[in-house]
DNA sequence: AATTTATGACTGACCAGTCAGTCATAAAGG
DNA sequence: CCTTTATGACTGACTGGTCAGTCATAAATT
């Protein structure tokens, strides 16, 4: 039950408080350091860590910063030294995990190779950078919560998405003039990461009922929109 | 402030309580029926309704079931004559609204065309059966928060996804045998699905940004599919 | 009058965010 | 170098507010 009184509780017998924290930063497999810097770099971190696995599980309303502190081995209050609330601790979390993605992203769309080879490489960074990854996750919530957060939809847009459909833009651009592929495609690079994102959310959604090999598929979807250079 | 007491305030000065109730009926378009089955009816799918709006905008856990009732022109009690609790709410929301697309859906999995027009069919049904309609919110939902309902998944997978996935299949099955699509594309009846949920996800964050017109998109996906019969 | 249907005030649990207090570490002084 | 003083990172009990679900009572229907 709830305490009924107004009066202050005095402090009284803290047993060992320290001890739990610097415990949890140890386990958290850091050596502890020293420098005020550092730890504190690291705390942001661990707080961050725990938030994607708080919000990968129960969502943004339903986490709970009490759970975000215990796991991150921090108290409470420690995550509003580092974040202004829960909403910015969610939108950090989301900028800080995809923000690097886009300039390697856009490297590849400066490539000019054959698309069948390019294709490859796609998969291959699609499946290694996001499937293979936390960042998994933090797609899953760009895609679940993103309708409740516009400014970081927007920001999403603008600084990820919009960039990186200019970049497979450009690319599918080369290759439609090639003729390796039709140029109707060049006009919706989505089609691209389509099955990309199918995937993330299948696998959240239906992976123990039917697996589903994203290599495999982006593969074979990738060769099939290639236009054969008539028929053998 | 909280009222501090634990006291149970006796009942006073209930002031036409009906009216508001049965005006907000009328309202709702509905001649306000006399028998007792057809009114239960309308107040069940009223609840429905509104709680797709509600879950919709702000989610299942920040959904309000205060606001469900008010939209509903109902007091918050009665929606526990019709459901369980909130999580049975939304449930029954996603079982009444994708089940009966089921059916049209293994139909067309049935007829034996050419996927060049089965193909516009395709496209056709998702458009007027989905993308323009309140189950592009109920799919949205689906998406967002199927994970923390693991007996919907399971349930929305047996009845819904599995047959689908199992109709396109066979559909793909027949045209690859004709010669209208590479084989490997047989395996992956998500393929053809994959543009279109994309569409749903991207209308739901970045159109307001980058509008993307499905229809366009969908079928230049489909005819860069279709295996060229011989260059002209 | 009896039964069914509906209402909305109320409760209890829950949780984001606060802040008075603590303590490890750093800086200053001897 | 050692001791003292200062700093601010960190803590967690607490507050204020929210909301799902209940139930005594009222309205409608038979």
């Amino acid at each position: 039950m709830r305490r009924a009184t107004g009066l202050r509780k005095p402090r009284a017998n803290r047993v060992s408080r320290r001890k739990r924290a610097s415990e949890a930063a140890r386990a958290g497999g850091k050596s502890l350091s020293t420098t005020r810097k550092t730890r504190s770099a690291e705390r942001r971190d661990a707080i961050l860590a725990a938030a994607l696995d708080e919000f990968s599980t129960r969502g943004f309303e339903a986490a709970r910063l009490d759970d975000v502190a215990r796991r991150a081995g921090v108290a409470k209050g420690t995550i509003y030294l580092y974040f202004r609330d829960k909403e910015s601790l969610f939108q950090e979390l989301i900028r800080t995990m995809l923000t690097p993605l886009v300039g390697t992203i856009e490297a590849m769309g400066q490539t000019d190779l054959p698309l069948a080879v390019l294709g490859d490489r796609i998969v291959e960074l699609f499946v290694s950078q996001i499937y293979e990854t936390r960042r998994k996750d933090v797609v899953r919530l760009m895609i679940s919560e993103g309708r409740r957060f516009p400014k970081l939809a927007e920001f999403y847009y603008r600084e990820v998405l919009s960039r990186i459909v200019a970049a497979v833009r450009a690319l599918l651009r080369r290759a439609a003039a090639r003729g390796e592929i039709a140029e109707s495609l060049a006009e919706f690079p989505q089609i691209i990461a389509a099955p990309g994102l199918l995937a993330v959310i299948w696998n959240g959604l239906f992976e123990r009922f039917e697996p589903l090999d994203v290599r495999r598929m982006m593969k074979a979807h990738l060769d099939t929109l290639l236009t054969p250079r008539r028929a053998p």
